[in-house]
DNA sequence: AAATCTATGATTAGCCT
DNA sequence: AAGGCTAATCATAGATT
């Protein structure tokens, strides 16, 4: 788009794809960015690249994340809530036994 | 970004903000289907607008599920493991009490 | 290899219909 | 309101460091 108009191809040099990639992924980033501010939306932009092992989102992948799930119904909530349940039921026993425990402790001592 | 530099800032009027979104979205559409093509990446946008109920998507609402699938596959697998890790360690620590607690009923039924 | 520069192509704000 | 125009701003390909 500067100095030459670019064919609308699978750039073959790596070093040039990888540069292009890197100057248009800021560039996408900028204008989402502008367009959220400007328009009062709700948007998210997630780029992978085969090159990076994490991928490139805005506003963050938390973000990302939120908007999203409220477009795929993706069920992240119940997810944290059955961890939540989860968690509480195995401190919940581990009390119960601790409380066992403690009780026949406590009758055992009259024993001695 | 033309006649005018534009103040990055939320715009008040209806009709100006609206036609914004409308161009502006469209541009950045063109911009990640280029991007997409010249660097051979996976990437999805999702832009929500207060006035209609559908988000526009790019590469589309499928297109754009797939691609999300691996982004959220990540976290997903992280939380499980985690979940996992925690489920483990809390059995770990029953399994501990529980012999603490056989171990002491043993040698107090000595006492008796 | 990553940052910076800059000429040129691309986008778009304000108009007009 | 939606689509086209174009001046003016913005983004970026290729070069340079």
């Amino acid at each position: 788009m500067a100095r030459k108009k670019v064919k609308l191809a699978w750039i073959v040099n790596n070093n040039e794809r990888k540069a292009c990639l890197k100057k248009r992924r800021a560039g996408l980033m900028k204008k989402v960015a502008e367009l959220s501010i400007l328009c009062g939306i709700e948007a998210c932009i997630v780029i992978f690249s085969p090159d990076e092992v994490e991928p490139v989102c805005w506003p963050s992948q938390v973000g990302a994340k939120q908007v999203l799930e409220r477009f795929f119904g993706l069920p992240e909530i119940e997810q944290s809530k059955k961890m939540t349940t989860q968690e509480t039921y195995c401190n919940e026993r581990m009390a119960k036994l601790q409380e066992k425990f403690n009780k026949h402790e406590r009758i055992t001592k009259k024993w001695r």
